[in-house]
DNA sequence: AATTATTTTAGAACAATTCTACACTGGGCT
DNA sequence: AGCCCAGTGTAGAATTGTTCTAAAATAATT
């Protein structure tokens, strides 16, 4: 699904802008990234963007769906390209961030959604000290 | 273990507004505070503290783990009176957050850690949408 | 081209938290 | 008792990530 037709398909003009940072993030890879790790990756593509602009794409992105908002830390917001159902493996020292698949982990025993309520999400955080390791394959 | 051991053993000495403190928060219920919600509790029952004190206070206590810091929003940190290993329902609309005891979830395929690094925490949020249903309806 | 809606922007505003630098306390000492 | 002085408490400033504002730029539509 290109990125074209996700910013349509959201109501979104394809705008230089949003072609050009969405360009930096959907290429490929699955990226954690912060506000300020686009407004640098733009910079040094020689892409002139305002920090402003980058906050709102992000935003516009998450609403969208293409983007995913997670929350490890009260001091800065990460975003993930990976949109699929997934968990993560946080190196608190190092700041550094793995992605863990959602189906290679099984959470049994989750209380059942009360009448008038709907489970949106189940999130895990596996918080680690110490260094992190390239993991080999998880989910087999 | 009373809050005065708890303070000693931490190396932080038993000053009044931590006794004031403390006493607002471990009462025996689990709470879920926010800064300024201890703020207010404090204001309330006529304790004299300044909000600086309250951050002092709040960030001590989790250095000497009598608290717990849960992070589910980049607005605002929660603590947690409740320290034991344990995992959270968050109902994003209305704010509300209920405990979710450690041994009701069991998560399987947890990847292990590699050599250098160590499981710090495995945190679950199950983030819902709509109302809580009243389990001790704390309208007040 | 004129008009209108949307996007981009710089900088101000904001809110949660931390920092600073000084005032205060209270337990240990003589 | 009174004097220390490290630890504590505080007000207000500073910091920081993010959002808001209001105006300029751009794109779509007529």
């Amino acid at each position: 699904m290109p990125l074209l037709t996700q910013l349509q398909t959201a109501g979104l003009r394809a705008t230089p802008k949003r072609i050009a940072i969405g360009g930096l993030l959907f290429d490929g890879v699955d990226r954690h990234v912060t506000a300020d790790d686009v407004a640098d990756m733009a910079r040094k593509a020689g892409i002139k963007v305002s920090l402003a602009t980058v906050y709102n794409t992000l935003n516009q992105f998450v609403a969208a769906g293409i983007l995913k908002r997670i929350i490890l830390d009260t001091d800065r917001t990460y975003f993930d390209t990976n949109v699929s159902d997934h968990h993560h493996l946080f190196y608190e020292t190092s700041g550094d961030l793995l992605d863990v698949p959602g189906d290679s982990l099984r959470i049994e025993g989750l209380p059942a959604a009360p009448e008038g309520a709907r489970v949106r999400a189940v999130e895990v955080v596996i918080r680690m000290s110490g260094t992190p390791v390239s993991i080999g394959s998880t989910a087999g």
